[in-house]
DNA sequence: GCTTGACCTGGAGGGAGCTCCAGGTCGTAT
DNA sequence: ATACGACCTGGAGCTCCCTCCAGGTCAAGC
């Protein structure tokens, strides 16, 4: 099988093997397959559910919100409206942390075009520094 | 003039009146002018730039980050190289973050879908749950 | 002049998300 | 047989970002 012990997970991941051992004591991951010697075996869809975490993750969600979201994932043949408002609700979120990455980008990219091409004494900084 | 107390600071950013101070103590925030009995007095610049860290603290830069982002707003006179590099590195950090939130916004939509439209079992979980 | 409430300071407390540690087990290599 | 390293568990410790508290000051209303 395609079984893979907790180190070559936590390399394939870039998370560390207490993280992985973490997120299982947690419930946040289920509680993975052991060996007869019972070391952990993951398998791919616990990769790929760790990804997905880790997708979430740097998008701000909570490992708590991840646990739902999780849930939704695994969900997916029972479609509870509960379930598609939180999803909707997640979305909505997303929507405004784009925009927000967006703004920012581009106060960022005016600064940046800014430093490169003055001397001294642009009135866009002023801008920056006194407006919303 | 238009420089207001730090309740009402506090309700325009939505900011609770510690996280205020707790800004200033850490120097995130310059120290904010006082009135003669010693209480603190916002202006607009300090709005703007309490608006700025929220942003930026959104998009999950950490108040360590956002110090450092505050600096080349400020400095935008001052254009030092190495000051463009660290804004240079912050854009593509966003970068990265805007495409994991489209990847992530993706997926929730196509769930969303899911949940929509189908009774059960439907293939698109199961890629949902097995594939990267 | 006294009360009330918003404000001040320094410092302790708290939740999230790890990270580390002690003390023990398993399996391979010598 | 033993030594080694990767693994196990439960629990303590740490950083970040607040949040709360104690004890005190200031300004306005009664």
């Amino acid at each position: 099988m395609s079984e893979i012990s907790i180190s070559e997970a936590a390399r394939r991941t870039s998370l560390s093997v207490d993280t992985l051992r973490y997120y299982e004591k947690i419930k946040l991951m289920p509680r993975i397959a052991r060996d007869p010697g019972g070391r952990r075996r993951y398998d791919e869809r616990d990769l790929s559910q760790l990804r997905f975490i880790q997708r979430a993750q740097r998008c701000n969600f909570s490992l708590t919100e991840i646990g739902e979201l999780l849930k939704l994932r695994r969900a997916g043949e029972a479609p509870r409206p509960q379930v598609q408002q939180l999803t909707e609700q997640k979305l909505k979120e997303i929507k405004i942390r784009l925009e927000d990455l967006g703004r920012l980008q581009h106060e960022l990219e005016l600064l940046l075009n800014l430093c490169r091409g003055t001397k001294k004494g642009c009135p866009i900084i002023e801008r920056l520094n006194s407006t919303e």
